[in-house]
DNA sequence: TCGATATATGATTATATAGTCATATATCGA
DNA sequence: TCGATATATGACTATATAATCATATATCGA
């Protein structure tokens, strides 16, 4: 695989894990400081520092330095919409296993 | 978080590897069966099995079997649209970290 | 039945990851 | 200056992951 294949890997790996899920969640309306963020999804400040440094790194998000605080916020707008069609795989998913099968298409 | 929610991370993991992101391109076009699918990838026999296994115990892929070989494709479309939505942020980011460099980096 | 083919899995290893605690660094205000 | 606040990071641990080799299981055809 290419360097860009890994990328998209790293990319995708960055939106794979509970703890950042739930920073980007709380980052659906805008930018938020560090000392905002890690109370509200309930982590420790270091735990969320290393994981917004991560996505930082990786492209997801946008770092802004405002006197002694951050800012961080989502760089792009598709990270919401794969978070969406996840979201949406989870719900087909969890009613067929529920035993409620939703008949949209020839299936 | 709810277990929703590690549900999602976990949808998310399963395209987060390079292997498994082979897999899933390799079957763009339709189920194959797994002795098409490891010489394609390039990977060994059972490292493959392994990620098939996984996918489909996530929900990402179907499994289908006739005679001695097991089909498998991709079972829900929100994939590939979210590993195209993936691959806009690669391009993105790597048009910014190449031509356009915006800002001077920490230094 | 035997042997070839297809797939899955146990055991193992090396590496990656997430989280914690303690501490370093930076900024600001008094 | 000092002290409070905000953020990042080093050291460490426990766990997860990916990959490999060897082998087990299943199906089919001769």
């Amino acid at each position: 695989m290419s360097s860009a294949d890994h990328y998209l890997a790293d990319v995708l790996k960055s939106l794979s894990q509970p703890t950042r899920l739930k920073i980007i969640d709380f980052l659906r309306n805008g930018e938020r400081c560090v000392c905002e963020i890690f109370p509200a999804i309930d982590e420790e400040q270091s735990n969320t520092s290393r994981h917004l440094s991560y996505m930082q790194t990786h492209g997801i998000l946008s770092r802004r330095k405002e006197g002694v605080k951050i800012f961080y916020s989502v760089k792009h707008p598709e990270v919401f919409e794969i978070i969406d069609l996840a979201g949406r795989i989870v719900q087909r998913e969890t009613e067929l296993r529920s035993g409620v099968v939703k008949e949209s298409r020839r299936g």
